[in-house]
DNA sequence: TAGATTGTTAATCGATTAACAATC
DNA sequence: TAGATTGTTAATCGATTAACAATC
């Protein structure tokens, strides 16, 4: 059904599944694209081409029913399926995801924490225990693991996530501020908070000198 | 000198600064942008078209010297300045920013952790107080923030955002899942990390279907 | 049926890549 | 000078927007 959609579209349908989730939750039954373009600040157009790679879920003279709607986006994304969530580094941004709870609650289970700091071996969090690095290649080989959260410092990651790959893990959310260069075709989710923050500092910047 | 440059380019531009910063450490002094697209796995000629939106730093014949770029897009991102910033919501996530010392490194001062809970008021993480949300206004009256970093629930960061711009912060990093639709031109840099674990189910989910 | 709005094709716009003259 | 590599123009590619026929 759908093969090789532009990474750009699927960039956008978590923000249409996050509005048409709100829409859903306040009661709105049907939605048109150009009203939905005015919530959103996009084009209709762009909305009606967004969904068309998907096969169209409007009717004509209609418009979207939006429980519909969102129900196809959340399958589009996977959101109807349950993954096993690993995270790999106990500090304080893996204590922040290990506490989401909304993940869970989207099919994303978070299975087990692994930290290289004998120190929190046997601690938990939400009753997900903590355990040594050392046993990540048993629990991966034991568990299905879908999903590794890597949480770890710069120099390690790397090393780490070739593990990762080895051991079956399916998929790399990673935090590192680093290019993880795995296999050609594995799949690499990069959240890299310096440079959001650097993006913030150009455009201060640049406000700075347009405002001379 | 550098008037619109697309996003698509400033997107970039950290990641190159990444690059260049290694490539410092490990004692390389020149480089060639098709050396770096090797390396960076972009094309020569987009890594060269990009350097000359802000006039060339390169030479011809020589390449780039990998300082000199290093330095000049530091500069294009705002690094050599300093930027004052506070964190509201002193949960998980605002606890693992706030511990964050490179930020503070690159010119990103935290100043201020501010929340809504009142125990947690007298607290400090690395020597910043945790202060009660009703000494926002004041603070940032007082004090220059620049940056406010959005780490609280979704119902209220659309309100307190609202506030941060009156009381005249001047960009918020926004971490709350919601659009907080401010007035045109106020910056805003959105990390949404359940768009991005969105987008990595959906990359999963893909790969499943393709493997049938 | 008439009106509304999609699905889809065509036109435009912008970003990326290729090519090469300029020049170190 | 000859070789290398940039800076920059031109060609290509892809994404966005506009337009409209199909159809509910």
């Amino acid at each position: 059904m759908a093969e090789n959609i532009s990474s750009a579209v699927i960039g956008r349908l978590p923000r249409y599944y996050r509005y048409l989730g709100d829409l859903k939750e306040a009661g709105v039954v049907r939605i048109s694209s150009q009203e939905l373009s005015k919530k959103m600040n996009v084009t209709a157009s762009q909305i009606r081409q967004d969904f068309n790679n998907f096969g169209g879920f409007g009717q004509q003279g209609y418009g979207y029913n939006v429980e519909l709607l969102y129900n196809e986006i959340g399958k589009i994304l996977g959101l109807d399926k349950n993954f096993n969530m690993i995270i790999i580094g106990a500090g304080n941004l893996g204590q922040a995801i290990a506490n989401y709870k909304d993940f869970d609650r989207r099919g994303f289970k978070l299975v087990g924490i692994f930290d290289v700091n004998p120190k929190l071996e046997g601690l938990s969090i939400r009753d997900i225990p903590i355990m040594s690095i050392d046993k990540l290649e048993s629990f991966i080989k034991e568990h299905n693991v879908h999903i590794a959260a890597l949480t770890i410092p710069k120099l390690h990651a790397p090393a780490i996530a070739k593990q990762l790959v080895d051991y079956g893990v399916k998929a790399i959310w990673n935090f590192a501020p680093v290019d993880l260069n795995l296999p050609e075709g594995f799949i690499v989710e990069n959240v890299h908070l310096a440079e959001s923050l650097m993006q913030l500092s150009y455009a201060l910047t640049a406000s700075e000198r347009d405002s001379n």
